[in-house]
DNA sequence: TGATTATGTTTACACCGTACACATATTATG
DNA sequence: CATAATATGTGTACGGTGTAAACATAATCA
């Protein structure tokens, strides 16, 4: 099949979408080598081109990174999306479960947090379309603290505030992890899910003395 | 002076510290053009030396950049030990004062940060001493935290959790920060200080419906 | 003093990003 | 259909990079 497909703009005529077979390459190589391993020259040999050839679909290297974060941030998104079960839970076990999604996203791609938080791209000057896919990704946390505050389940107040402050501590903890910065006491004491339910249940209930005693 | 002082092991004989010189060589060029722009080579040349001078201080680039993340964390280390007023205050306003120190740190130096959690360094196989001066600088925070439930303030529970929570949050904060990849509403709409407040307050006081409104 | 060690230089190699000129396949246009 | 324009890929080239090996020299030690 598909000998006659001339009129198709997404795969290209000569080679067949080099451009989606170097991202595909990229994402190899920094799974298997880290950041380090990443070039534009290796890619290109991995989709059996001349090293030359990418520069006809990226401007330049860090335009092959950003394409490829832009794919880790709809990866995060989808992952975000799905952790939320079908049946309407409990707002706070709601966003349990997406925190749990998140570091389990940085835990299973870390090559991806690399390349999407690292640094290696600088977020300023990438293209728009990279950074509607950060906002997206993180609309979906938005959204679902929106919900519980409009829903009298979260504390009433500025829901951005809110949403950074679990965005903030659930990434934080996952570029720790996937750095494998964390201090000794906590590196293999628990395994991250529980961590991470425990973190989230610090925030939700404060761990300032006077709070109600957490639930759970 | 200086001309007789063969018996002083801390600065070599023929430069004069060369291993010094590099990093403070290596740190210009980051803080000067990012990661990207660390490379041996550039730092021998700052430093007077030929490129392959290096290698009779540090083994491979790699060791460099740990050296530099070394006396990062010794310098936050510092600044979260300089953050806790000499009058000891409330457990709750030193906490916050610390996480605004960590986050001051980011924005100042986030050269340090890159190197440090960039994921530049491999921690695992990374020298003993850099992993201790991490842990050194987390321990600042377990200690307050420490403190803080000793003295009742902050409330019962597994001290590295809690001292977790708040090293995640307010180091995701300020990675997010550093790498500008903030959401946009939060972008500018506050101040850095006065965000990473509200983000300590959140946690201290919880988000949870049902807790104690917060006071300040 | 002579040997050893610490430190630095030179040369060399493979790899990298990227620019440029060129070739060819596709598409558009007369 | 013929031909021009464009999209895509190749080859060559240049400077920069990490790092290894052989060599040179300065400091220290026996």
């Amino acid at each position: 099949m598909a000998i006659r497909v001339p009129k198709k703009p997404a795969h290209a005529y000569q080679h067949g979408n080099l451009r989606h077979a170097l991202i595909q390459a990229g994402l190899r190589l920094l799974s298997e080598g880290g950041v380090a391993n990443l070039s534009l020259r290796a890619a290109a040999q991995l989709a059996g081109v001349s090293h030359a050839a990418p520069y006809r679909h990226f401007a330049d290297k860090e335009a092959l990174v950003a394409a490829i974060a832009e794919e880790g941030f709809a990866l995060l998104t989808a992952a975000l999306q799905a952790s939320t079960p079908p049946t309407p839970a409990a707002f706070a076990k709601r966003l349990a479960e997406m925190a749990v999604a998140y570091v389990n996203f940085a835990l299973a791609h870390p090559a991806y947090l690399r390349v999407i938080f690292g640094g290696v791209v600088d977020k300023e000057h990438a293209p728009q379309s990279l950074r509607i896919a950060g906002e997206t990704a993180y609309g979906v946390l938005r959204t679902l603290v929106a919900d519980g505050v409009a829903a009298g389940a979260f504390r009433a107040g500025d829901v951005d505030e809110m949403a950074l402050s679990c965005w903030s501590m659930v990434h934080g903890f996952g570029m720790l992890l996937s750095d494998r910065a964390l201090p000794p006491p906590l590196c293999e004491a628990v395994t991250a899910e529980a961590m991470t339910r425990s973190l989230v249940k610090h925030l939700l209930g404060g761990i300032e003395s006077g709070a109600p005693p957490t639930k759970s």
